[in-house]
DNA sequence: CGAACCTTGACACGCCAGTGGTAAGGTTGG
DNA sequence: CCAACCTTACCACTGGCGTGTCAAGGTTCG
């Protein structure tokens, strides 16, 4: 079999079994188990553990970002409702007033909603050509 | 003028001037400012104020989960690493070797990527025609 | 069988988020 | 001018994250 345990597994990636274990709580990487219950880490395991340190250390989020993003694939509902919030962010043009503003917002938000490939291929046409 | 200070739109936002400090702090809402230096929260920051709250509470998520999301969406970098690492998640075909597994996984992210609006139109022409 | 693994569960500790205070000082408006 | 607001900057508490360690018990292998 090459598939390793837990402690082997960490000293090659170098995170602690600890951390595997805690990792693996936060829905992030779920090794296989043995028929007795020990995790087995196969090499695409191994690999995603690299990457996933690579990730962490290199843009310095936390494993409760990552797992938030994998949600925000997961959850549609989710997704679209803080897509929808973040779209209102952008420096507001001085000179147009507030009811203008919102209802330039709206349409941006539907603009974007299409670009991001939610099937709304009509609409994006309507407001990208 | 129709902008409030801090505590009133603290009262019929259902925040507590604490708060709306920490959101600013966060990133996510920075209203604009009197000469004084004042907080002046106008119409468009109200409403995001409330949106904001529905959003939270109705997701469970917190205020650094939305910050992460802001930042997701301004960093291209962090998000195309992000969703990389997140492809190689789904339920492994049982019987795909792992050679031909990675092949797969970056096939299908090129897929994805491309359907996430990333300027790749002819990839995803070619790929999901 | 016994050493060396594995499992889950719990205690612990430092750090950061979310929240409320309070203090020291500037602004505003009657 | 004074009361009532605003500002920033701290102190403090709860709770979760990232980690280590230890305990009690099952598994594997020579």
């Amino acid at each position: 079999m090459d598939a390793l345990t837990i402690h082997e597994a960490a000293e090659i990636t170098d995170w602690s079994p600890r951390m595997l274990r805690y990792i693996e709580r936060a829905g992030l990487i779920e090794p296989q188990r043995s028929d007795a219950g020990y995790r087995l880490y196969g090499p695409a395991e191994l690999q995603r553990l690299r990457t996933l340190r690579e990730l962490v250390t290199r843009f310095q989020i936390g494993l409760g970002d990552v797992g938030f993003a994998q949600r925000l694939r997961r959850d549609d509902e989710l997704a679209t409702a803080i897509d929808a919030w973040l779209q209102a962010q952008p420096q507001r043009p001085e000179h147009v007033p507030a009811a203008d503003w919102l209802r330039w917002e709206q349409d941006k938000h539907s603009r974007l909603l299409a670009l991001a490939g939610v099937r709304a291929e009509s609409a994006a046409a309507a407001n990208l050509a």
